[in-house]
DNA sequence: GGTTGCATGTAAATGGTTACATGATTGT
DNA sequence: ACAATCATGTAACCATTTACATGCAACC
């Protein structure tokens, strides 16, 4: 239960053939990189068993001064296996904020440090606003999938639903930090109530 | 770099005291429980070693027919650790959610399931929403947590958040939902273009 | 009679990530 | 010069989770 790496490349791969480099980049900058993580230590094995289970083919395609590229495809059996899984019980969403937690306990912090945390996640809430926003993000690099309808549709998705998310947790930060700031050991006043 | 479950518990300390149990039960029905997440099999260990490096004491409390509860008190250590932790690089949040993963595959389900899932989180945005919206998290039960100003302003922020975010996600899933559905594999048609 | 809540704890398994190795090319 | 991008791969390490062990009380 619960999707592994091997799931996660099967389902990129159903939309365009990729290699594992270009796999964990979607994952990191592409499409699912707000939701779904993961390394180059799992991507290349998970391919590999991939590839024994018969679930995708690799061909090789020689680069002059670099390694091969393995660009890899799934077969119909691959796609069985995904729309099963599919189906798996999934893991919960999780959300895992160090940031949040430690906002937490602004009544221990000097006040300049809980402003630089609350100004960082500012700027990041603001960075993924501006991408999300932006055409690079809809029109893409036409690279890998930027064609047909469903994963426009998909990615549509996603990119409305993390613009929606940011924009409110942006403006909630934005309209409440003055009360964070406010618990936050103030400079030049050490007698905290 | 990066909060371990050790610091984690020296911050629900610096609160109040708790024994191990009380602390999973914060981490995954209190304050923390949108996103924190850690286990017994981590926590108690944690407090083990926090022992150890006695940033914290523990007063045992015989009960009659359960396990002693060990209450955890922190100490001047304990909180200058935890005012020093609090000063890390963070681990960046993180969000993970298979089931948007998948929603990105609704025209590899059936109809059915894509609406399942739909109403699944749906009704995981409302039941969050009823409780962050709810007295009964803003009056609490009293017992852990529940007095001071600072952690009222905290707790308060951090539900304020989560309200604000559900709300966001929920609507968003409201308005679109048809998007989705639109793309799924429609029941008696079995021709898909 | 079965599940949930209370309460602590440990060992094994897990499923990763991190860091390394390799190496040319392009940009700063 | 130095970093980043492209491109693959492995092995060691890791922090947690999972599952188990124990056991009574209360609820349904």
């Amino acid at each position: 239960m619960a999707l592994n790496v091997g799931e996660l490349c099967l389902g990129v791969l159903t939309m365009s053939d990729a290699t594992g480099y270009e796999i964990k980049k979607l994952f990191e900058e592409g499409h699912f990189s707000h939701f779904i993580a993961a390394s180059y230590g799992s991507i290349y094995p998970a391919l590999q068993s991939l590839m024994k289970q018969e679930l995708v083919t690799c061909r090789q395609e020689s680069q002059e001064k670099r390694p091969d590229k393995k660009i890899y495809s799934i077969t119909p059996e691959g796609r069985n296996a995904f729309q099963r899984a599919l189906n798996k019980d999934l893991a919960p969403d999780t959300f895992r904020s160090e940031s949040l937690f430690v906002m937490m306990f602004a009544h221990l912090m000097p006040l300049a440090q809980v402003s630089k945390l609350i100004d960082g996640r500012l700027a990041f809430f603001d960075q993924a606003i501006a991408l999300f926003g932006s055409d690079e993000c809809s029109s893409e690099e036409d690279g890998l999938l930027a064609n047909s309808n469903w994963e426009r549709s998909g990615a549509d998705y996603a990119r409305g639903l993390g613009l929606a998310v940011y924009t409110a947790e942006a403006a909630y930060l934005r309209a409440n930090r003055h009360m964070l700031e406010a618990l936050a050991i103030q400079p030049s006043s050490e007698a905290a109530e």
